[in-house]
DNA sequence: TATTGTTATACTCTATAACTATA
DNA sequence: TATAGTTATAGAGTATAACAATA
């Protein structure tokens, strides 16, 4: 690797003006590849079961949490939109997949929990996804996996203020 | 962090089987969060230029090449799919920002290339890029940032081959 | 017969605003 | 008056298939 990233011009620019990293090098570029080379492994396995991407981090999501949680909080959790959600949560519902209620207390706010089929949905799903995961695990080897992770976090972390 | 991701089942799982990382530490989430910090700050940019951020894809890929490329190569390098990126050229060309021409010798190939206003347009927004990668680098300090783009490329790397 | 790119079609998600009902 | 969630609406991207032109 070793690019020029110090403010100087780089060796190979022809422009006297400071570059942007080029295009197969910048940052978002860098992650959305790896991601994508994660997913692409993923997607044909919830295509299966008829799940998008964002259905699966929705039940990703709530599986996680043993209570049932506010729209708002699953909103931030999966990075989706409230009008997002709120349309995916009626499908999801249909398909038995997820439960909702009123929150005693506030009436404004709806619970929204896994169902059991939901879990077993999940459960179904997640030793495929294993499998992708040690892949990569194999590949990087678990010290700088872990890295990853924490270099992965430092970087979320910087623009979590706005 | 350290999370046990040996095959041991973990310690704070009630479950007896092999657990998924929870949702929050997945790596395509990590990898999501990351990016949307990222993206975030960058989006806001993109908007006053009426941008998406896949039209900023196509603009960047197409300002990095010299020559023109085929809508293959450049659908491959913006990870968008054919018909994606058939509509998004019409709009773009529409707007001069790139330009299209047959493909001397074979027909069927179509050569895009950035225009000198589409090269203007990304010289604009190229230095708020900029800023937003200074934070991140600044934060994590050269040598971690580049150990980051060592350790996506090879994230990418391990599902390369399917 | 295979390849390159475009069109057609249906669906999903994004994004913003407006609305309902609570608080 | 502010908040939580839903509905409305417009637009953009995804995905697959079908198609035209060319190799």
């Amino acid at each position: 690797m070793s690019t020029t990233r110090d403010g100087s011009s780089r060796t190979a620019s022809p422009s006297t003006t400071r570059d942007l990293r080029s295009f197969d090098e910048s940052l978002p570029m860098a992650l959305m590849r790896a991601r994508e080379a994660v997913m692409r492994r993923f997607r044909p396995i919830l295509a299966e079961h008829e799940l998008t991407e964002q259905q699966w981090r929705v039940l990703r999501a709530l599986d996680d949490v043993d209570d049932s949680i506010t729209v708002g909080e699953l909103a931030e959790r999966t990075f989706l939109l409230g009008p997002s959600l709120s349309r995916m949560l009626v499908t999801l519902e249909e398909r038995g997949l997820i439960a909702r209620a009123a929150d005693r207390g506030d009436a404004r706010r709806s619970k929204t929990e896994i169902t059991p089929t939901g879990r077993r949905l999940v459960a179904t799903i997640a030793p495929r996804s294993e499998i992708v995961y040690d892949e990569i695990s194999a590949q990087l080897g678990h010290h700088d996996l872990e890295q990853l992770y924490d270099l992965l976090r430092r970087t979320a972390a910087v623009t979590d203020q706005p």
